[in-house]
DNA sequence: CGCGTAGTTGACCATCATCAACATACGTGG
DNA sequence: CCACGTATGTTGATGATGGTCAACTACGCG
C-alpha cells in the first residue's frame, strides 16, 4: 500500500490490529502530552516495522504518522500469529525488531534530547546523513517536536548553521551538512 | 544473588552473556555521552529483565546498576536459548518483556525528559509513589541524570517542593508526597 | 487578488547551567 | 575521642539558553 505524506497509519488508542512493514519511506511515531503538544519519539525507516503494540494484544500507544510517501505492506495480527506457528523462527525476527526498537529509543533520549539545542540539531542532521553528506529534514515543526524544543528554536538553529555554512538547504526539505563540523558541534 | 546497592550488573561494551531476572530490588540503566556524563535511561524494578541485549547477542547497550540492595537471578544466555526450545511459550514471554521496555522507554521520554525541571521532577515523583504516598527516592546526582537537568537545580527543586510541603523526607532516600498536588504540577 | 500555512526574526523574560562557597554526615587514623 | 578528609547536599550570584509573544515575510492555491 502507498501513503502520501502525512498521513496516518493509526492513532494513540486504536485497537491494534495490523502490523506494518515500511518497505520504502519514512514514518514518525508520535506521543502526545498531557498539554496537547507533541513529541516524536522515533522514526521508523526502510526495513523496520511500524505497530508492534499489535504484538501484545493492546492498543497502539502511538499516532504513526508518514513524513515521505511510504510505502508498506500492512499485515493483520492474525496472520502474524498463524505465521508464527508455521515458521518456528519468526519470533526470533520479531524480538530482533523489538530489541532495535529499544535500542533507537534510547539513543533518542541520549542524542536528541539531552544537551543545548545546538548540539541536538546537530546530531539529528548528522544521523539523518548517515553515510551521505545530503539529507531529507523536516518542517520546523517537525524538528521541534524531534528535539523538543519549540518551532521558533528549530527555525533559529537552523538559520544559524546556514549563516555559518554548516547546512546548505537544496530545495524544499531537503539539505547538504557539513557533516564534520556539526559531528563537533555534537558533542558540545 | 544479592547485589549491594551501588554495584553494577555489567558495563557497557562487556559480551553479554548473562539476563537478569530482578526479584526485588532496583537497578538503573546508565548510558555514558560524549562528554562523559551519564544519563540514567531506564528503571529497572521487580519482575523485570535487566540484560535483554544478550537475546540478539551483542555486548551490552547500558552499565546496569543497583539502586537499592537487589536479589536476582543471573541466566546464562545459553540456558535460555536452551529453555527457548523446550518451552515454545518463552518467546511470548520475551516479545513482552521487550514490548513493556519499550513502553517505559517512551514513556521516560515524554515524562521525564519534556517541560520543565518542576514538572518532570512532579512526574518522576508521582511515578515512583504509585498508588502509595510514600516512595523511595535516589541522590540528588542520580535525580538529575533521570530528568537531564543539573544535581544543582534537583536540589534546588527538591527544596522548592520541601518549602511547599508538597514532599516531606523521612529519613534517608525515603519521602512522602502530596500525589494530588505534584499531578498537578506535573501538567504545568 | 486575497487567504492560509510555514518560516523568520526581534524583544523580553523565565529557566536552568555554571561556578563557587559553605554545610552536613560519615568514616578513618592519630 | 577528636581532627581530618571525602562525598553529598544546599544555596547564592551571574550569565547563557531557550520559551513566549508578536510582527512580518514568503509561498502556494483557490
Amino acid at each position: 500500500m502507498l501513503f502520501a505524506t502525512g498521513s496516518a497509519l493509526y492513532s494513540t488508542g486504536d485497537p491494534a490490529a495490523h502490523i506494518f512493514v515500511i518497505r520504502d519511506g519514512l514514518v514518525k511515531l508520535v506521543q502526545y502530552l498531557a498539554d496537547g503538544t507533541q513529541r516524536i519519539v522515533r522514526l521508523l525507516h526502510q526495513g523496520t516495522i511500524a505497530g508492534l503494540d499489535a504484538l501484545v494484544d493492546r492498543p497502539y500507544e502511538h499516532t504513526a504518522v508518514t513524513l515521505q510517501p511510504t510505502f508498506l505492506c500492512r499485515i493483520p495480527i492474525g496472520a502474524v500469529h498463524r505465521l508464527d506457528a508455521a515458521c518456528p523462527d519468526l519470533h526470533w525476527q520479531l524480538i530482533e525488531r523489538l530489541k532495535g526498537s529499544l535500542h533507537e529509543a534510547d539513543e533518542w533520549l541520549t542524542e536528541l534530547s539531552t544537551g543545548s539545542a545546538r548540539a541536538r540539531l546537530a546530531r539529528l542532521l548528522v544521523s539523518l546523513a548517515g553515510t551521505a553528506d545530503e539529507c531529507e529534514i523536516f518542517s520546523r515543526e517537525n524538528l521541534g517536536a524531534m528535539l523538543g524544543v519549540t518551532t521558533e528554536t528549530a527555525s533559529r538553529t537552523m538559520a544559524e548553521f546556514k549563516r555559518e555554512g554548516l547546512v546548505t538547504e537544496m530545495g524544499l526539505y531537503r539539505c547538504r551538512c557539513a557533516v564534520e563540523a556539526l559531528r563537533e558541534i555534537a558533542t558540545e
